[in-house]
RNA sequence: GCGCCCGUAGCUCAAUUGGAUAGAGCAACAGCCUUCUAAGCUGUGGGUUGAAGGUUCGAGUCCUUUCGGGCGCACCA
């Protein structure tokens, strides 16, 4: 397909040599108002000093020397203090609805990323209880991006780290024989800092009634030891089932314990050790992470011994560097801010590409009721749970509301809003747009139109912005990418379903001359197109009916 | 006290590496259904981008200070 900006900047760059100019750094923007034009460049600012003339003067000789492609561009003009606006033409617009009947949902992708591969972490919430809201608004962000990354062609796999041992594992453990012993009569307090959630209550119940004794005829030490790692497998399982159910499958479900298995903690410590960046202080051991730009040193191993969590976790991102990783990307919880430094220090001292480490803090969520916060009690019996979130909202709404915003803001969800039919739920308002293409094709009782079809006809401004439209996609997957938000790609579904609203109140499909119903038919199709792969990057469906 | 994030219309938010007159939705008001789904469309009003400096041809965006809000500050994970 024609690329307007290559061309474009072929052409300021030969102005350039004509007018005997320097040669700059010629970059295309879109501009704000849409009466400004498609594509606007800046050069003349550039040149202004260079060349010691008023920007506007440059604009004009640069305009006048331009030899453009009408087919691709129908117009220039300077403008304000010195820019030079483009409009594209009609016929390259045109070109665009063409590219995506032809090309179908990978219309938008690229291959830019083709040969990096990367590993990226999300969730990875403690197997301790049912996961919340938060890991909720983590899944929806991380398979979004995984989805974001693998349009741009990288190999990319998704993970779940499982902290499977520790301490509070045994806790888990206590906690679970507690309640168990209980259940079978003989009471039992759980432990000081225990887990204290009802959902272990119903699993004591039950494993009561499968299983009867068998733990309590164990030593104590025997019986949390199996009764910690058979709550951790059944969490493992609900979690697994959860997020399957959100469409957000992982590539592997990695187990901290499969680094204890390796030993690979300690390999870790010694080398962070040879390396010299550990101390010891009050019996505890420390790493130097401030010299390396952190602002504090962090404890690795306690002085009674044991690791800190932060040991284990280096431990594992050295081994997704070994797994041949060039790009690791970590999505957190806002209770995590201090790891972005901490993690990269360690990285730099054990000579790994700190820069390749890439940490997404997510903040938090605050759920509402009708604009009411709900509280995250779970006595209060209100929904914290991701899994009664989903039961009440639905996959779809939930996905895309925890998407609408950037991740470095907080987000409000409001459950009634995610479940009104109604016009302020972003959600249906992009459906309805593709249940709408799909109905007219429904009514007219006609096939989809594919690429032979002359798209010449479409001259009506709103056609011609719709085309508009769908040509950005790509450089909003490509943005998406690059600032790793997906929350971009909801701005653009919007303006996408509003240009197509406005489009089918002005301008009428079925019933009109045979060339231009054929060419309506065409574009739509083609949003129907863009709408839907929008959509499925986000992980949210479209249906044809509403 | 230290650290991270945020502050844009009454409310919820956009604004791509700094670009032109800061845009949408909701709410308010006025219109549009015998014609492809009114879950829609059209129009009106609404702003000192928390404040003050600085850099720049140009700042919502970058820097400094300051005010307000959220979260976190463990030899827990």
């Amino acid at each position: 397909m024609k690329e307007p900006i290559q061309h474009l900047h072929d052409s300021v760059l030969q102005a350039l040599k004509t007018l005997a100019l320097p040669e700059v750094d010629v970059r295309f923007e879109k501009p704000k108002d849409p009466s400004h034009g498609d594509i606007a460049t800046n050069v003349a600012f550039l040149l202004a000093k260079l060349a010691r003339k008023a920007p506007r003067d440059i604009a004009a000789l640069i305009s006048e020397k331009l030899s453009l492609d009408s087919t691709i561009i129908s117009s220039h003009s300077v403008a304000g203090a010195g820019f030079i606006n483009f409009v594209f033409a009609p016929a390259y617009l045109q070109e665009v609805g063409r590219w995506i009947l032809e090309k179908g949902a990978a219309y938008a992708d690229s291959q830019d990323l083709a040969g990096e591969r990367i590993l990226l972490e999300f969730v990875s919430a403690n197997p301790s209880g049912p996961l919340n809201v938060v890991s909720a608004r983590a899944a929806a962000v991380g398979d979004s991006l995984r989805r974001i990354f693998e349009a741009r062609g990288a190999h990319i796999d998704s993970e779940y780290y499982v902290n499977d041992s520790g301490n509070q594992v045994r806790l888990l453990g206590e906690s679970y024989r507690a309640r168990y012993e209980t259940e079978l009569g003989y009471p039992i307090d759980v432990p000081a800092g225990g887990y204290l959630g009802r959902y272990l209550d119903d699993l004591a119940i039950d494993t009561v009634s499968r299983e009867r004794s068998i733990y309590h005829e164990m030593s104590p030490d025997k019986a949390i030891e199996k009764l910690g790692q058979k709550a951790i497998e059944i969490y493992v399982q609900q979690h697994r089932t959860t997020l399957e159910k959100f469409r957000v499958p992982f590539s592997r479900w990695f187990r901290e314990s499969e680094l204890h298995d390796e030993n690979a903690s300690q390999a870790a410590l010694d080398r962070l050790e040879k390396a010299g960046a550990v101390y010891q202080e009050d019996g505890a051991t420390y790493l130097r992470t401030e010299d390396y730009g952190d602002n504090k040193n962090w404890v690795v191993k306690t002085s009674d011994g044991r690791w800190t969590y932060f040991l284990p976790d280096i431990a594992y991102h050295v081994n997704k560097f070994e797994r041949g990783y060039n790009r690791l990307i970590d999505i957190l919880g806002p209770d995590h801010h201090t790891f972005p430094l901490k993690m990269g220090a360690a990285m730099r001292i054990l000579k790994l590409p700190a820069d390749k480490l890439h940490v997404i803090i997510l903040q938090q969520v605050n759920l509402l009721r009708d604009g009411v916060t709900v509280k995250m009690s779970k006595r209060a019996g209100e929904i914290v749970e991701m899994k009664e979130l989903l039961d009440e909202v639905g996959v779809d709404a939930a996905r895309f509301f925890f998407v609408l915003r950037r991740t470095t803001t907080p987000l409000d969800f409001d459950i009634e809003l995610a479940k009104s039919h109604s016009e302020e739920n972003p959600v249906y308002y992009v459906q309805y747009a593709h249940a709408r293409i799909a109905s007219i094709f429904r009514k007219g009782q006609l096939e989809p139109p594919d690429a032979s079809v002359s798209l010449e006809p479409l001259k009506h401004t709103e056609e011609l912005n719709l085309l508009r439209r769908l040509r950005e996609l790509p450089e909003v997957i490509e943005e998406a990418g690059r600032v790793m938000d997906p929350h971009g790609l909801t701005t653009w579904l919007r303006e996408v379903a509003a240009q197509f609203h406005r489009f089918y109140h002005h301008c009428r499909v079925l019933g009109e001359q045979p060339d231009l119903q054929s060419a309506r038919l065409a574009l739509c199709r083609a949003t129907q197109i863009a709408l839907a792969r929008g959509l499925d990057l986000l992980g949210v469906s479209a249906s044809d009916t509403m």
